[in-house]
DNA sequence: CCGGATTTGTACGTATGTATT
DNA sequence: GAATACATACGTACAAATCCG
């Protein structure tokens, strides 16, 4: 429930027990969120103010929107292990370029790692993978 | 410029704009943006079209709000080099939890690195760390 | 220290468009 | 074609934080 004398902003509020849901499991991955309109009358609060808490939850990967579809909470893909190179410098994180969204098909929210070499840069989504040792043998 | 004839969005062009002028270094790191109001009235739009594209901007890192101040290009602060370590089982990022974002005091659209060993896993900020090879000779 | 100006934040409303089911 | 759902864009009003003279 939202509690308007709270100092804490309605849609903070929202997203804060939507994000509850999806971390208790209680909103799986894949399940589709109530409907912007449907949160909007149950809350009392408007759609725009729904919107914005779904926002919070889109920068945070939480949940993906796509126009005519139910919000539904991001299912992780299944990760790819890909060896780290023996003779990467270092390792680091950080949200895609534009021209990486479109290209790797990226959610809002969703990182890249980036890997350097003395060769040169890789990128993967942070999505679908995760990085092991090049001596994979060690690998749960 | 807003091409009005455009199918894009108005607010993905503003956000377009603002994000050339960050890669391009001419709004460098820590300048401050126009404020909402003066992009409003320049690109002939509505304050709460200019607020979705500043918000796309947030999610992607690039910039920093604070009420009652400009929106500020987020300085990436000086990364701090942290071994990998030898028995790490895996690497990787995502965004960080509410808990996380408060304990590590994280702008929106900073993810996390996330690193497993046998012992457990370790969570670093991926703005201002990245990770290394054990042997730090090789570092640049 | 105070008050005004500036700037972002929150919340509401309306209307229409576009994509999917 | 109809119904549903999200997307875009405009407007208003007020609140809260910061900055500056």
């Amino acid at each position: 429930m939202i509690d308007r004398r709270s100092d804490r902003a309605f849609y903070k509020q929202l997203a804060d027990e939507l994000r509850e849901q999806i971390a208790s499991g209680h909103l799986a991955g894949g399940a589709r969120l109530p409907s912007q309109k449907t949160l909007a009358e149950k809350y009392g609060i408007s759609i725009d103010t729904v919107r914005d808490a779904i926002d919070v939850l889109k920068a945070e990967g939480l949940v993906v929107t796509r126009q005519g579809q139910p919000t539904r909470v991001r299912e992780a893909g299944p990760k790819q292990a890909v060896p780290l190179p023996e003779d990467f410098v270092a390792v680091g994180a950080r949200m895609p370029t534009q021209e990486e969204r479109d290209r790797l098909d990226l959610a809002t929210g969703v990182p890249v790692l980036v890997v350097r070499t003395s060769e040169g840069e890789m990128v993967y989504a942070a999505d679908s993978t995760h990085l092991v040792a090049t001596d994979a043998s060690s690998v749960a």
